[in-house]
DNA sequence: CAGTAGACGTGACAAATGTCATGCGCAATC
DNA sequence: GATTGCGCATGACATTTGTCACGTCTACTG
C-alpha cells in the first residue's frame, strides 16, 4: 500500500493515462478531442474516485495521474494535459507550488485546485500562483465536471463562500521566520525543541513565538499554531 | 455548499439512492440482485466520486448516501443495505459509533469502515464496535469493488500494515476523563479555558494533563495532544 | 469486607513559557 | 542617506505549566 503503488506509474509509460491498469476506461492512446485531464492526489482511493466520476464525462480524458506533488510537472510536460486537478495537500511539493510550477513550465495547462481544507489562505494563495479555480471536497460531485469545463473555457472559478471568508480573513501576517517557527511548534516540542531544530537561541525562538502569539490575537503557541493552520498561514 | 445540500436528502425518499439527481446511473428504484450499498461520508465530492467507483460494477448498487454520521441509522432501516461504507470522521457522529449502532439494529448490514488516516485506535475500535472491514483511503481504487464484495461475503478485510501497526501500538492508556482534558486541550487554550469548559478545578485539570502526559511519554501537553491524536485515542 | 482504581480536589515547588526592553546588522524603500 | 522592517540575539521578569505529595469519595472486584 501507500505510495509506492501509484508512484511505479511515473516513469515508462508513454501511452494512456499514467500506469492505470483499472476496468475505468477503454480509451486507445492519446486522445486528441474534448478535455484532456490530469489528476493529483496523494489518496489512491479518492484519486481513483474522482477519475471514475470524471471519466463518465464522455469529454473529458484523463491523461495522467500522480500521488505526488513533486511528479506532476514532468508528467503534465510529457502528457500536455488542457486541465491539471491538484490536491493541496500532497507529499513532495503542495498544489500551490505545483500550480507555480505548471503555470510557468506548461501554460497550456490551466490548473483546478481541489482541497479538503477550505483554509481562506489557500484559496488567495492558489489564486496567486495562477490557478483557475478553487474548490473544496464538500461540493457536490455532479458540479465537479462543469467546473472542470468552466475552468478549460478561460474562467475562474471560486466558491464564493470561500472567496468571502478569505477577503474576511485579510492577509498572511506572519513574517516568514514566524512561520517557520510556528511551523517546527506544530509537533509540540519545547522552546529547545524548536531551536535546535532552525538553530537559533532559545530567546529568538521565543520572541518569534511571542511575537506571533501576537499577530495571530492568540493567547499561547498552541493557540497560535491552531489559528495559523485554519488560516493555511503555515504552508511552504 | 456545505451540509445543507446533501442533508436535504435524508427525508421524504421513498425510492432509489437517497435524493440524488446526479446521472451516475439509471436504477429504477430499489435493485433485488447484488449488492446493496451505502455510502457515509462528510466530503460530497469524495462521496459522489466513491459513488461513480462503485456504480461502475454491475454487481453493486448504491441504495443511499448520508453527508452526516447521525443520519445513517435512518437510512439504513429505510433502505436495508448489505454493506454500509462509513467515514471516521463525520460531522454528528463519528463513523465508529454509527458502527455500533448499525449492528445493533441492522444487522443483516455488514460494515466497512473507510478513513483518511490509518490511526491505530480507529482501526480496534472500529472491529470492537463490530465492523467487518477497515480499509485508509491510501489504497489503490480498484481494490474497493472487491473488497465490498469480500466484506458481503462475511470475510474479514483489514489493511495488513495497519493491522501490524495497531497490534505494535497497545490498547488505548487513557482514562475517559483523561481522554477529555486532552480533547479540550486540543484547541490550545490555558489550563483555566480547560478548566472552565469541564467544571473542574484548575489543579485537577493540571493532574489529568499531568498523567496523560506521563501515560502518552509527552514531555509537553502540546506533545501528548499529537501523540493522543495520532494513536486515535481522542474519539468519542 | 478489604483492596484497588478512577474522578476530583488542594497546596507547594521547579521548570518552562510569554513579555518586554534593548541591541546589532542588513536589505529595501523613500 | 535616513527610515523602516525583519532576522537574530541577550537578559530580566511575571505568569503558566508540569510534578509531586497528599487527601476524599465512589464503584467495582475478589
Amino acid at each position: 500500500m501507500s505510495a509506492s503503488d501509484a508512484a511505479s506509474m511515473t516513469a515508462g509509460e508513454p501511452t494512456g493515462r499514467g500506469g492505470a491498469t483499472e476496468p475505468l476506461s477503454a480509451d486507445s492512446g492519446e486522445p486528441t478531442l474534448g478535455i484532456r485531464l490530469l489528476v493529483a492526489d496523494d489518496q489512491a482511493l479518492v484519486r481513483g474516485a474522482l477519475i471514475a466520476l470524471l471519466d463518465l464525462e464522455p469529454d473529458l480524458h484523463i491523461v495522467a495521474e500522480a500521488d505526488r506533488g513533486d511528479e506532476v510537472l514532468a508528467l503534465a510536460l510529457e502528457h500536455r494535459p488542457d486541465v491539471a486537478l491538484l490536491d493541496v495537500e500532497m507529499p513532495g511539493l503542495d498544489g500551490i507550488a505545483v500550480t507555480a510550477q505548471l503555470r510557468a513550465a506548461v501554460p497550456s495547462c490551466r490548473v483546478l485546485v481541489v482541497t479538503t481544507f477550505g483554509r481562506p489562505g489557500y484559496l488567495k494563495r492558489a489564486m496567486a500562483a495562477g490557478a483557475s479555480g478553487f474548490v473544496v471536497k464538500d461540493t457536490p460531485a455532479r458540479q465537479l465536471a462543469e467546473t472542470v469545463r468552466r475552468v478549460h473555457a478561460g474562467l475562474r472559478v471560486v466558491d464564493p463562500a470561500l472567496a468571502a471568508e478569505s477577503l474576511a480573513s485579510g492577509d498572511n501576517p506572519l513574517s516568514a521566520r514566524e512561520s517557520d517557527i510556528l511551523r517546527a511548534a506544530q509537533r509540540g516540542g519545547s522552546v529547545a525543541d524548536i531551536a535546535a531544530d532552525l538553530f537559533l537561541s532559545e530567546g529568538t525562538v521565543r520572541n518569534y513565538l511571542s511575537s506571533a502569539i501576537g499577530k495571530t490575537a492568540a493567547r499561547s503557541r498552541a493557540e497560535a499554531v491552531r489559528i495559523a493552520e485554519e488560516n493555511g498561514w503555515l504552508l511552504n
